[in-house]
DNA sequence: AGCACGCCGACT
DNA sequence: GTCGGCGTGCTC
């Protein structure tokens, strides 16, 4: 009989497939996830296509090892993992690796059950009488439930197996409990109500389409996105929620176990591998019917997926920028497509893509314009700094303190918001004027005084606080200039003797779960006053809060890339709204000394319109995203002028568009980080032009980066400086 | 991505 | 002499 041949992707980073001889005996299919000897070692890989193999390659061709036991990846899957290499440059190979989660698939436990089987044991001990008066019923129980109700190891069973005792057999897991659409009907008000059937017709009419629930913080956008989950689940089919993966809260786990009697399966960076390996098998048998998880949850092979909710789509979280550069709300999109099923985005200020698409009616919006229960938005305030400054020294301005103050005395919790971890962002003497710098980056070292150090926080460098100046030799001599979180801290507990407080800031939080239990806390007014980097903007829901202070509202504003307006208006707007979820009255300040900002009016005056306005005339006057595509190019390298030369030997090289314009090389924002120097390259064109097949070629071109030099492509950049 | 192969310096 | 550092290129 002829020999089969199969078109093999490997999960390595390469673009190319390979032809594999199907040994006689082992039934693969296209989309079987297979281990392939490659080089000289063996890798995971999956069929990708029926071959017919070149000629000359016959004596080469190695035979497939062997299938694993999973389920395949579905053409859809496949489908999504094709487009993406193609839009964002990556080799198909090192996407397919995210959906294999880092090429391998962990073992998964095999729990085994045992029952007896009549027959006596030779010598009867007290562990093994134990062990067989817990099976006497003659059923199947689970090993580890007997030795855990009888008491005995694992060894006095297996004794007991290899003696014919005891039988065992393989159990099969039991299922996860299911999410039950009908289980906690929910009180809807009007607008929500009709945002809800909204949603309902989208969820059932099986087709792609895009929707963009845009509802002001504490408006119940999750609760009514659950309507569409519980539609997609009426009908049987999986439903996946992205969330950025600081918001994968126990609180959000609760809520949706409310209103659907069961938690849904969980999918982040955390997960053990064996949960890993358990989560991506339910994922592909259908048993998982609602997945929540970060980014790479897109990836898992779902055997029926009608439904896509991307929350707080306009978040940042959602590009990945190491690897594969991918933004997961674009990608989301197109997995809508190609699944030709419903992508729903929700977010109180939704990124400017997606409200555009939503004003040009590619995108159907669902507006909730008023917060729930009666509850209105906070009334904000900005605090002129140049009028009323804080002390020297300190960074809050009295009125703010005041307010503080006055709430705490309520019983009511305040936030102090500062985007800045640490406590001061820069050290210097004052004997001489010397400043802590990174060595191998292009940044000030942050003051961390929890941690006792100087940190960099580019590339994790940190050094001891050291007595006397490097440079002068001036003994404490060292100030400490401008705030982060823990100086405030500092300041509100001086302010504030009797309150309780708590910084919330990622580098305190060790672990997914010990930030939900801070959370927690927070919620049951454990804490009076939180002070919190931008993490405490997520999703979370502070139920006594009433006051949050903005410190400094201009941080976001200072570097000049074209979307700070866009992210500090969502920030604030964001963190602001976590304030008066349940009360009438509840205010935000903002700290600025630059009230006449557009970003600060449109805040104080809670006229969104007006910010959408009047940045998207800008954006679409500079030819900037969503109205032009840009592409970004890094050259690194050990050496300044390598890099340099390399970027300046890219741009002479760049093919002709007329459409497109090549800018640069400059020196990146960032121009040296972990030692290595950066330069920058941009590629800007018009909407609808394939940038990617352009780039494709103009790579194809260039010499390949050799010895320390790297290039790094990026399709739709967050950051554009 | 991971591994072998190759070419250079410093040691039992 | 050869052990081992990393830089380069290939993997059906």
């Amino acid at each position: 009989m002829a020999s089969r041949f199969v078109e093999v992707l490997a999960a390595v980073a390469v673009d190319q497939t390979y032809s594999y001889r199907v040994p006689d005996g082992l039934a693969v299919a296209v989309g079987d996830v297979v281990t392939v000897p490659l080089g000289a070692r063996a890798t995971t890989a999956v069929v990708w296509a029926e071959a017919t193999p070149e000629p000359r390659l016959h004596n080469r061709i190695k035979d497939i090892a062997g299938r694993l036991d999973v389920p395949p990846l579905r053409e859809e899957l496949r489908g999504l993992i094709e487009w993406m290499a193609g839009y964002t440059l990556a080799s198909r190979g090192m996407v397919l690796r995210m959906a294999l989660q880092r090429g391998e698939l962990g073992p998964e436990r095999v729990r085994v059950g045992v029952r007896v089987t009549g027959e006596a044991p030779a010598r009867l001990t007290p562990a093994r009488r134990r062990v067989l008066a817990v099976l006497a019923d003659g059923l199947v129980h689970a090993k580890a439930d007997v030795v855990l109700e009888a008491g005995a190891s694992v060894s006095v069973i297996d004794g007991l197996v290899d003696e014919g005792t005891l039988t065992a057999t393989p159990l099969k897991p039991s299922p996860p409990p299911e999410p039950d659409p009908g289980f906690g009907a929910p009180d809807f008000t009007p607008d929500q109500q009709r945002a809800a059937e909204a949603l309902r017709a989208i969820a059932a009419a099986d087709a792609f389409t895009v929707a963009l629930i845009d509802g002001v913080t504490g408006s119940g956008k999750t609760e009514v996105y659950f309507e569409a989950i519980a539609e997609a689940l009426r009908r049987g089919r999986q439903a996946l929620i992205l969330m950025p993966e600081i918001a994968l809260t126990g609180q959000f786990l609760d809520r949706f176990a409310k209103r659907f009697g069961a938690r849904p399966i969980e999918w982040h960076s955390e997960l053990t591998p064996r949960a890993r390996a358990r989560h991506w098998t339910m994922a592909a048998s259908g048993a998982a019917r609602v997945v929540v998880g970060a980014r790479s949850a897109l990836f898992l092979p779902y055997a029926d997926l009608g439904l896509i909710v991307v929350d707080e789509e306009h978040d940042a979280a959602y590009k990945q920028d190491e690897g594969v550069h991918y933004h997961a709300r674009d990608m989301a999109v197109v997995r809508g497509r190609i699944a030709r099923i419903p992508v729903v985005l929700a977010s109180a200020t939704p990124s400017l893509e997606s409200e555009v698409n939503a004003r040009r009616g590619r995108y159907q919006r669902i507006h909730l314009p008023s917060r729930f229960g009666g509850a209105a938005l906070p009334h904000i305030e900005a605090i002129d700094l140049t009028r009323a400054p804080p002390p020297r020294g300190r960074y809050v301005s009295p009125p703010l303190a005041e307010a503080v103050g006055h709430a705490i005395a309520q019983g009511e919790q305040a936030l102090l918001f500062l985007n800045r971890r640490g406590y001061a962002p820069l050290t210097l003497c004052r004997a001489c004027g010397h400043r802590f710098a990174c060595s191998s980056c292009d940044a000030w070292l942050v003051d961390h005084r929890f941690r006792v150090r100087l940190v960099c926080h580019h590339c994790g460098f940190s050094m001891p606080r050291p007595k006397a100046c490097p440079q002068c030799g001036a003994e404490d001599s060292l100030v400490a200039c401008g705030p982060g979180v823990e100086r405030l801290e500092e300041e509100a507990a001086a302010l504030f003797p009797q309150a309780r407080i708590l910084v919330l800031s990622s580098d305190r939080i060790a672990s997914i779960e010990q930030m939900r239990e801070e959370l927690g806390a927070v919620a049951e007014g454990r804490v009076d006053i939180i002070i919190g980097t931008q993490l405490v903007a997520k999703g979370h829901h502070f139920p006594r809060l009433n006051l949050v202070g903005v410190v400094d509202a201009d941080l976001g504003l200072a570097n000049g890339d074209p979307r700070a307006a866009e992210r500090t208006f969502q920030l604030l707007n964001q963190v602001i709204g976590r304030a008066g979820r349940e009360r009438t009255r509840s205010v935000g300040y903002l700290q600025t000394h630059q009230p006449q900002h557009p970003v600060m009016k449109a805040l104080v005056a809670c006229d969104r319109e007006a910010f959408y306005a009047s940045e998207i005339a800008a954006r679409e006057r500079t030819g900037y995203p969503p109205f032009g595509r840009l592409a970004s190019l890094i050259v690194s390298a050990g050496d300044r002028p390598t890099a340099e030369a390399y970027a300046r030997r890219l741009a002479a090289l760049a093919p002709f568009a007329e459409a497109v314009r090549v800018l640069g090389p400059a020196e990146a924002p960032l121009a040296v980080v972990r030692g290595r120097f950066r330069f920058r390259l941009l590629a800007k064109s018009p909407r609808g032009f394939d940038l990617s097949g352009w780039l494709r070629q103009w790579l194809a071109a260039a010499p390949r980066p050799k010895g320390t030099l790297k290039l790094e492509v990026d399709v739709d950049p967050q950051s554009f400086l």
